[in-house]
DNA sequence: TAAACACATTGATATATATCAATATAAATT
DNA sequence: AATTTATATTGATATATATCAATGTGTTTA
């Protein structure tokens, strides 16, 4: 773990936006207590199971949050990169993970001691708030995820994640999605082999152009009908 | 609607938990602005898009919360009895439900007014931690409920949705579910035709004792396992 | 009293998707 | 260069579960 002396958090180009809901020195308190480390990609960040007794966040590179199921199965529940606050909502239950983070790229993040966060729940109510619209906007997603789950068929789950990993995480419609067909699997609720023959499927019928990890989205109105409709 | 004179939320006797956070006068506030309202069983409480003007909290009866997903199928999210806050995460999103409720009983329920919820959060930092605690937990059902529809077979659901219903919501061995077949399968995940031959699988096993929609446990033991197995 | 309606039950069939097994490819290690 | 290891691909098969259709039961409505 390092800690670079020219970047705080207070000129921070990537902190959370609830950062700004704080006063400079509840700024400087949280920029005390942080410590800054680097993982390679495929590096656990947390277990799940482990004290939440850090809240995290990226500063650079990309990482997986996913929940570890019965006999090896997981799902990802999201990719990640900076900017999100990254504290599950075990901090205020059982201060435990209830899911495990692992870096997908190269990553930096910083880690700040909960109870520093705590405190300034209790000290700052715009920052308790802050805090109440983060969590409340995951649940959605948590809640959109339960759904297509449970209601969609493989083609539309597979169309949402990959329009979603273009939107949402690479803002590109060519992109390096970082992910094994497994992975991609698990994060859209199918076997890897499914994931393969899909792929496959969409790539024949020219709605995406697959090169190995590399997705490039050619027919976006075709995908978002699939979504939609599967 | 109606407001009976004699209970105020002071002297509720099944209030949240978190109105212990409240001082005197807030309580006050939340007293001044709430209102009662009387449901029959099947009415609907509110409706999912419509906006997160009121949190509710059940007085008496149970209620279902349910997401409306695509064409007409439900998922019952959880159900409810009095004491639990009831306001959706959409309150600090977008103003909107993202869930629908329903009454399963005849029940009453007391609307409080968000906008002064939401004052008090920013007046009472405890208050607000309380509301964080309550929306986390939340959260970890959903996660479950994420993992079980995923990664379980229907046996395994169904167990544990009576299991649930048992430990949780009715807090006996024995007891009048009040859901349709239909419902026990938006709650399990699962089409009222397999919710009927597994309930009957169940019954032929001494499982449990099904009248109806009287449910008995008989051997707990086994539906644990099968909970866990499934 | 009959008709209509909501819900429950049962059996036959369809289908989406997982599982299993084999092989291919590429990257990392010896 | 040879071997191991992780990942990807493909095809054949199994299976859990939904769907469809018919019938039954009880309760509300006309």
């Amino acid at each position: 773990m390092y800690k670079e002396s020219s970047i705080t958090c207070k000129n921070c180009t990537c902190r959370w936006s609830n950062f700004d809901n704080l006063k400079e020195e509840q700024l400087e308190l949280i920029n005390a207590s942080r410590f800054q480390a680097q993982f390679k990609a495929g590096e656990i960040i947390f277990k799940q199971g482990s004290p939440t007794s850090n809240a995290i966040f990226l500063t650079s590179g990309y990482a997986k949050i996913y929940i570890e199921g019965y006999d090896d199965k997981n799902i990802i529940l999201a990719i990640v990169k900076p900017t999100r606050l990254i504290a599950g909502p075990g901090s205020y239950v059982d201060n435990r993970h209830h899911y495990s983070m692992a870096a997908i790229t190269e990553t930096t993040a910083c880690f700040v001691d909960m109870t520093v966060i705590k405190k300034l729940v209790l000290e700052n109510s715009a920052f308790a708030e802050g805090y109440l619209k983060d969590i409340s906007g995951k649940s959605l997603n948590t809640f959109h995820k339960l759904v297509s789950f449970n209601q969609k068929k493989m083609h539309g789950r597979l169309a949402e994640g990959i329009l979603h990993l273009s939107d949402d995480i690479y803002e590109s419609p060519k992109f390096n999605c970082n992910l094994t067909r497994q992975e991609l699997g698990e994060l859209t609720g199918m076997t890897k082999e499914s994931v393969v023959r899909l792929l496959k499927e969409f790539h024949d019928e020219n709605i995406i152009k697959m090169d190995d990890r590399v997705i490039e989205i050619l027919d976006k109105n075709k995908l978002q009908k699939i979504s939609i409709s599967g």
